[in-house]
DNA sequence: AAAATTTGGTTTATATTATAAACTACTTTA
DNA sequence: TAAAGTAGTTTATAATATAAACCAAATTTT
């Protein structure tokens, strides 16, 4: 039988979140919603389910006087991503 | 900026199945139910939906006195596949 | 300097999707 | 022949994703 793929990873936006975190220190709002073309209000909410699950960090500071939301990877994160990976892998025979 | 990931293939069941069919010539309904440890109900509604896309083909037919149903890999349903799998790659960067 | 626009978000309502439960039709077994 | 099993479909509900509406502060325009 198949293993179950993490649901709150198997999301398009989700996966790209944490797609993009994989490969850098940390990233701001503004850069993932330009990288994952989503609309801000679906980034905000995406972004708070990975938080809640522990997945990534989020920060809330100024830059300047403006606000500045910068987000990474946790440890469990990137555990979670390459448990999720191995599964596809599984699946896809890669 | 990121493709987007097939919604239709971006479903676990429906990917568990495509990935199953991908191995296989063709596979039955009992035996996908059971690879993939879903209800009679959800595997019938998402076969339904690759079918309707045209991804694979479903034949109903009879074995002895019950009923079978096979399905299999359309050429449509490969390509979209491939795609999907080279989109994958690309968030992942595997 | 007041009004309009932009930036950087959050909240909330709605549309979509997945899933399970209920059901149908037929077969096998006790 | 009644009960249980097989092979599914239909339908109702729960979960999820998404966009639209909103907010507050900053910036730009007139």
């Amino acid at each position: 039988m198949l293993r179950t793929l993490n649901p709150l990873l198997h999301s398009e936006l989700r996966l790209a979140i944490m797609s993009i975190l994989l490969g850098v220190e940390s990233a701001d709002f503004t850069f993932l919603r330009e990288q994952t073309g989503s609309t801000a209000g679906n980034l905000s909410v995406q972004l708070d389910k990975l938080a809640s699950a522990g997945y990534i960090a989020v920060e809330k500071s100024f830059r300047g006087k403006m606000p500045c939301t910068t987000c990474s990877l946790t440890a469990e994160g990137r555990v979670a991503m390459n448990e999720y990976v191995e599964t596809l892998k599984q699946y896809l025979k890669l």
